[in-house]
DNA sequence: CTCATTATTCAAAGCGCTTTGAGTCAGACT
DNA sequence: AGTCTGACTCAAAGCGCTTTGAATAATGAG
């Protein structure tokens, strides 16, 4: 059933029918009434390519995912982030497309998705240090917007973004004020710029109470439950390990726990622990009482706002790049004391 | 720029352009090969709505997610999944899209997707028991790959599927193998069909092999974390508590592991754990000696089958249908041992 | 009763591509 | 020289929609 046969089946011209499936003024009420029963009853749905290509308008939102991190697209907090902002889209009437791709060439990928005016904006997951595809995306002048920032990029973008140096540094201090002084940091790829930012927040707190910061204490790599197991293990052979480990993913923190309990130490009286909790809806931090001291932050949250700032980007493209800085709850669990006198 | 533009910039017709581009032989090499230089060098790709109208394929596969239940697109399960599909589809030329839709009116989205002519096909994920929509899906005559099955429906379908009944039935051996006979069984929400299979190869080795089946040993939730931690506390409470804990999902193997380390025993030794491994790449069961003794089957794997599967049955829709079972891997872990005597 | 005005409706063009059916042209064959 | 091929190339139609500009019908004013 198309735009034509339901034309000719209730007697009106395309225009006509067109008119008044899209609520335009110059259609009388009764007509559309009329329209618009026919095409429930027939099913009648318009063909989104044809509309498209009528429009200019694809009402499609991409994400480009780079291959050649086996682990972005698989990781859970990228899947929270998406389903909030899928959820997002769908209010706005989007769908969200995935654009995989092989091997850093994402930029290509970007261009592509432009010359076949597959998508009408795109959100940027991930970013990276002075991240090259934000000026790549200012340039082709596709409406973006980026979850997280890129240090070292400097024309104006819009972004939605925890504070992230702010809440690794009140964990530290809070930290501190327990009295710990040997605190590790399991962070992710540094490379990635929230992981910088996370780093910076440490250190700033270590630097401002006048604890020496260790480069023995801090670790960065993909946050895999296995990584935190092996680091922990790895600390707490040391000759003077830590007494506290701040991790920046509830899974990292998970082999933390499995590593502390597996060499007889209780976590939250021998070693305290504070993770980084994006709120994910699979894992939980505990039900009533958290099981981790934790900065909290939901990404499924952020994943919404990003959605919906897009929208707006791409209904008036001519605004201002906009901003929003998300702060991350302390919420204290079970996983911190003080530290232990020796 | 557009097909017209590329054209006169050559000098030629559009038609020669476009064959050029789609490799048709009536189009002299001399002649391609320029077609092809300028094309690269002005970046021109064809408008995928316009390519989409005029072929009558959108080149995009579908995957619908009920919004009613918050976890499935959020599932881990699903990511990885979904990752593995998405590798196969790009491969195929496919681009992958997400419809969210509001509770439960799954059946109303499919329609959709077809009446908007949005996509080739659609992959369709956890099935239920009984599930209505393989049969609207039949009807419709829209090609789909279902991963898992669906009991209660006859008509065939194309599916790829891990074979539940036998993995579960085969562990549940171990386990009695090794003297247990308390054995606990922590299941996925049973009215999933892979829920109600793995319940099934449970219940038939315990039958087969003479020992009772104590309804009180057997839960079935939401695959969280919580949940397996919850369970084990709860049963750990009871007068006859397990000696063994069978479970859906490693995030629920992970629960489970707090609660028994939480209450004081040892994994391995006082009490005996199987998970099911979806081999899920960020959270892998340990390094070369596997954590938990697991039945393991990649989820990642499955979806690039089921992509393959989808893409050979959009080419030729008049097959019948095609299906895959897996076969989980038994790998002996840590985390069992032979029954205590009491 | 005429004419301007407003309210509806319509035919046709256009979005950017593929594909059909029809040339054109050189060379091969009578 | 005339015809037939085969190799290329092209103009135009069509995919299903929106939208422009025009036509028609209904209404009200003079």
């Amino acid at each position: 059933m198309n735009l034509k046969t339901l034309a000719e089946q209730l007697g009106l011209s395309q225009t006509t029918v067109s008119r008044a499936l899209n609520g335009y003024p110059e259609v009388s009420e009764a007509t559309r009434l009329r329209v618009e029963q026919a095409a429930e009853q027939f099913g009648y749905r318009p063909n989104s390519r044809a509309k498209g290509l009528a429009t200019g308008r694809a009402m499609m939102i991409g994400h480009v995912i780079p291959t050649s991190n086996k682990h972005e697209m698989v990781n859970p907090v990228f899947g929270d982030f998406v389903a909030g902002a899928s959820e997002a889209y769908a209010k706005f009437g989007y769908d969200m497309m995935f654009a995989r791709v092989r091997d850093g060439n994402t930029e290509q990928a970007y261009r592509e998705l432009l010359a076949k005016r597959a998508v009408d904006g795109v959100v940027l997951q991930g970013p990276l240090i002075n991240d090259s595809r934000i000026a790549l995306l200012n340039k082709m002048g596709l409406p973006f917007v980026v979850h997280g920032r890129s240090t070292g990029v400097s024309a104006p973008y819009s972004w939605v973004d925890v504070n992230n140096k702010r809440a690794f540094q009140r964990a530290t201090e809070f930290l501190i004020d327990l009295g710990h002084r040997r605190i590790a940091l399991l962070n992710g790829l540094e490379t990635m710029d929230f992981a910088q930012r996370r780093r910076d927040g440490y250190v700033t707190a270590m630097e401002d109470r006048g604890v020496p910061v260790d480069p023995a204490l801090m670790r960065a790599q993909e946050m895999t439950e296995v990584f935190g197991h092996q680091e922990t293990m790895a600390m707490l052979a040391m000759d003077h390990p830590p007494t506290a480990i701040l991790t920046s993913s509830m899974i990292t923190a998970i082999g933390v726990r499995r590593a502390i309990e597996e060499s007889g130490l209780k976590m939250g009286r021998d070693i305290s622990v504070i993770t980084h909790d994006d709120d994910l809806s699979y894992l939980k931090n505990g039900r009533d009482v958290p099981i981790f001291t934790a900065l909290r932050s939901s990404v499924r949250n952020a994943g919404e706002i990003a959605a919906a700032m897009l929208a707006e980007l791409i209904d008036s493209p001519d605004q201002p790049p906009m901003n929003r800085m998300l702060e991350a709850e302390l919420v204290v669990g079970s996983s911190t004391a003080p530290a232990p006198r020796d």
